[in-house]
DNA sequence: CTGAAAGCGCTTACAG
DNA sequence: CTGAAAGCGCTTACAG
């Protein structure tokens, strides 16, 4: 038995079923007019032989290198995934990556990219771009290459364009606060993160609405989303001077730091203060006490990205765009204490 | 000024450079004999075109994909990756995607492999795979493909082969436990899991030495490494009757669980035990106590597994194993309390 | 329904 | 120091 050394080409399979190298392809692609029992002989004779097609060949001749890219958030490469919630990341990335195994993709991770020809480098038929900031730089230059992009958060900047998918912020921001208020909370506070996201752009304008529409005073705070763990707890302090009976923060690292302020204050959660957090985590189903998140589904989030980009890339006309329902998981830290 | 339709080809720079396309070819790649001049004008023409080569036609050509592949640990999407810390592996992921793209590879990230199939049909130069189990599958099938793979932890059932790069375990926990006992513990324990990882089989081992050493009586508790937060409740519990005043625990999620279990009863940390953890993550960080970690200098790993890949496919020789210094990072939950 | 031929954009002996 | 030519493994009009 040969080792590995070379694989089986096209032309093997051809002369191994005794046909030619169109009539193989024309069976591998499902392509063409091939009567039934050529074709079975033929992808039976594939089979045995373990042939897979070079990705380079194909690419080089059809122009589709069937591979995307995944750009996660601009960020400090150890800091920054904590605006949200590291968990979350790191599930959407396993989940973006099985979802394109699944559709036949190969899945190419990208860094930051600085130039145009940093893009220019690779054989990619698209990409995803996470958590676009307004006017997004890495959404231009796939434009510029005249690549299909899709980004998972909408472009806030960019109200028309329909290629994207998110979670529905704005659904989870209400549900989140009438849980809040059913809990009997009466002055319900919002502690945010100042950055052009539309995850946190969408909730805090759910929450202007639902304070207008409830008569409630909105008590917004919203922190620097830089040097985390400082800004955190300035921002908590500042929120905790209201003195809220409640609190929505979409991003676990405020919830982190919010927690550790009430501490400090003597506060006890959900005694004198019910938390909720947006998005969910090791760190907020363990925290002291448990938290009650929001379920952003990562792996639906994931699995609607690449399908809308492979639309985009097939030429399919623009769809409506996706927004993923979200769920609410109630533990602890707003359960009402009974008397 | 057209649209980024057509990128130019090789043949646009030879023939605006006034060259062959066997010149242009040798000047982008450092080879053969160019005349400076020559070499010059051909590189500033490629640079004002924005030339890039089709990596598919140079992968078809010269066999190589300038790919190559990384594999995350086989667990669970959205549950084991705790097992160690999130945090480490999407910081170990952004720096691999980095690491990769300035040596100018393009980073593929692969599902959990399930058939050889899967692994063939990419076109990749070779693979990273993220804590091998013992006697790894995902290793297999590159070694019977024939596709060169590196490790990052070392798989504790091959302990010949040299290509693998580890994070110092050992060390990590000869530092962890010396500064435990620096602090005055007397009862030194370990709270560990049970998986053939080298990062835990290694500091299990470096912790019979040091009670051998220290003519200690070794108490060492292991959690299955499934359903998570009941099996750390379940360990933590049987460590705690064992009646420490110190405790390492290498993994995150069992230190979150044992802090809990401490404070149920009514142990203080660092007050009654001394606890330290063996990676580090915004959870220890910001966790009350602030949990003294190790620094498993994620960024460097990367680093030196994308280098130890790169020599492996250029058919190097093999070098020794590449063991990564860690850094303790002393934080209050071992702090001496000031009487 | 099937096949011969061209060609995707490179790199690499090879000749001069 | 430079270039003409072959060929990597496919897919795709095109002809029959």
């Amino acid at each position: 038995m040969q080792p590995s050394r070379s694989r089986p080409r096209i032309r093997d399979v051809a002369e191994a079923a005794g046909v030619s190298e169109t009539t193989v392809s024309h069976v591998l692609n499902n392509k063409g007019r091939v009567d039934a029992a050529t074709r079975a002989r033929v992808a039976e004779v594939a089979e045995r032989l373990g042939y897979r097609p070079n990705s380079n060949a194909r690419g080089l001749r059809s122009g589709r290198a069937d591979t995307i890219a995944l750009l996660m958030p601009i960020v400090d490469l150890d800091a920054t995934h904590h605006i949200l919630a590291v968990d979350f990341y790191l599930s959407l990335t396993m989940n973006v990556v099985e979802a394109a195994f699944e559709r036949d993709q190969a899945l190419l991770q990208l860094p930051p990219l600085r130039r145009l020809d940093d893009l220019r480098r690779f054989g990619i038929d698209g990409g995803i771009v996470v958590d676009p900031l307004p006017a997004d730089p890495r959404v231009a230059m796939f434009d510029r290459l005249g690549l299909p992009a899709v980004t998972i958060g909408r472009d806030i900047a960019h109200a028309g364009a329909p290629w994207w998918v998110a979670a529905d912020s704005a659904a989870g921001t209400l549900t989140v606060l009438d849980h809040l208020a059913a809990a009997g909370a009466r002055r319900v506070a919002m502690l945010s993160v100042d950055i052009g996201w539309s995850w946190f752009a969408d909730a805090e304008r759910a929450y202007a609405e639902w304070t207008a529409r409830h008569g409630r005073h909105p008590m917004l705070v919203l922190a620097r989303p830089d040097k985390l763990d400082s800004s955190a707890a300035e921002a908590a302090g500042r929120l905790l001077d209201l003195e809220p009976d409640a609190v929505y923060v979409p991003p676990q690292w405020l919830a982190t730091g919010l927690l550790r302020a009430a501490r400090e204050r003597g506060l006890s959660v959900p005694g004198d203060l019910l938390v909720s957090v947006g998005v969910d985590s090791h760190q907020a189903r363990t925290s002291e006490p448990a938290l009650t998140a929001v379920d952003l589904d990562p792996a639906r989030t994931a699995r609607e990205a690449v399908d809308l980009l492979i639309s985009r890339i097939e030429g399919r006309p623009p769809q409506a765009p996706r927004v993923i329902p979200v769920t609410l998981l109630p533990r602890r830290s707003t359960a009402v204490v009974t008397t």
